[in-house]
DNA sequence: TTAGTATTTTAGGTTAATCTAAAATTTTGT
DNA sequence: ACAAAATTTTAGATTAACCTAAAATACTAA
């Protein structure tokens, strides 16, 4: 059974609100909100991805993901993540620019072009944000990060992702000159206001604020 | 003013047919049946590229691009060529395996992509099977190139591209190992059948049907 | 040249995907 | 616990992109 592009973007849509909520179950309107929708279109899809079995659904009460649909949405974020690769190693473009092409790319349907595209990509496992990339069985390695405003100690950190995704913050994080794998050497912490000052890759002092060490992931480096 | 995907699917079919007929106008039959559609549906589709100024219409007679349509469809031919060639070149597609994935990529727009693609392509003139490919100003080299069917006496050729893009013909020169570029010896040429004896790339000698030649673009190798 | 054939358009219908407005249901705050 | 607020669904419209059937127009061949 065939998925039409709409179908699609409710189907990542919904995906996300899981694993963002781990609720037990998605609100219309939270879906509505998230594709700038009204909630009325939201019931009529819902009623057309539930004929589909792709959601179970209760009335006024939420949405959920089949087994069927998880799976439509690991291909889709699969497909994505592959070709925003894509599009910052091979053909330059910048981290906070391939969003809105990933987000067409993604829903390109063939099965050989997104594993050969992986093949040639050197099968990678995380994206140009950090974000890890499902394997053909839907399968992704779950790194044990965490936000960098949890850490209250000096001690030295990689940058591996960020919770912030708007192409705003990840063009002030270029400014910091922080890129996945920097360094980040935390020389104090502002118990004030969460502020840090820290070391990057042990060239550039710079200061972080609470807002951005709330959208940055981080693990402990292990320092030789 | 954007176009819709499906709009774009009429616009490239009715460049295709003003290339091959060279007439003063498409009639809507032709556009139905180069699409699988019917003739109705076509009326409709007319009225709706005839409004955006994308065609000229003139009722019960037939449409032609206007500049700006022809524009769009170049376009069009560019990204679907520029795509065949990354799927081949970088991805390791056969040339009878990509039109189907190429026809899906050549809707995805940005200006920034397909002249990214470009340039990490190398800037190609042709794509795999020897179309040529419209610049960012849909300007195209013109090879002076004609089908090996017209050629009735002995000489060295240079294969440089295919009139029939069926995968099943393209299959059948792969068996032949002739590839763009490859150079045909004529040996003889069969003047009953209009068959011909060739030697390929110095190496195996081949039997060409009439069929095969009148689907195959040549032009005269510099011998040395 | 005109009758029959082919082509094209019109009229009216369908489905997917949206909307607004109103009705139904659930949640919340006192 | 129940009235007001919020959420969700239903009802009815709209638009793009298709369809069929019938009407209008153009082509063609005796």
């Amino acid at each position: 059974m065939l998925t039409t592009f709409t179908e699609e973007n409710y189907i990542k849509a919904i995906f996300k609100l899981e694993e963002l909520n781990g609720k037990d179950a998605i609100s219309t309107n939270d879906i509505a909100i998230s594709l700038s929708m009204k909630p009325a279109s939201v019931t009529d899809m819902i009623k057309r991805l539930s004929d589909k079995k792709i959601i179970t659904y209760k009335k006024y009460y939420g949405v959920l993901l089949t087994k069927k649909g998880k799976e439509i949405a690991l291909d889709i974020v699969r497909k994505h993540r592959l070709w925003e690769v894509f599009l910052v190693k091979k053909l330059n473009f910048k981290w906070d620019e391939v969003h809105d092409i990933a987000e067409q790319l993604e829903h390109i349907n063939s099965k050989e072009l997104v594993n050969k595209l992986d093949d040639f990509l050197g099968n990678p496992k995380f994206d140009p944000h950090g974000d890890a990339i499902p394997d053909k069985d839907g399968k992704m390695r779950q790194l044990q990060s965490f936000p960098l405003i949890t850490v209250t100690n000096k001690q030295k950190l990689v940058f591996c992702g960020v919770l912030n995704h708007e192409p705003k913050f990840l063009q002030y994080l270029t400014t910091l000159d922080i890129k996945l794998g920097s360094v980040i050497d935390i020389e104090s912490v502002n118990e004030y206001d969460h502020s840090y000052k820290v070391k990057i890759d042990k060239k550039n002092q710079e200061f972080i604020s609470e807002q951005v060490a709330s959208n940055i992931l981080v693990y402990p480096a292990n320092d030789k």
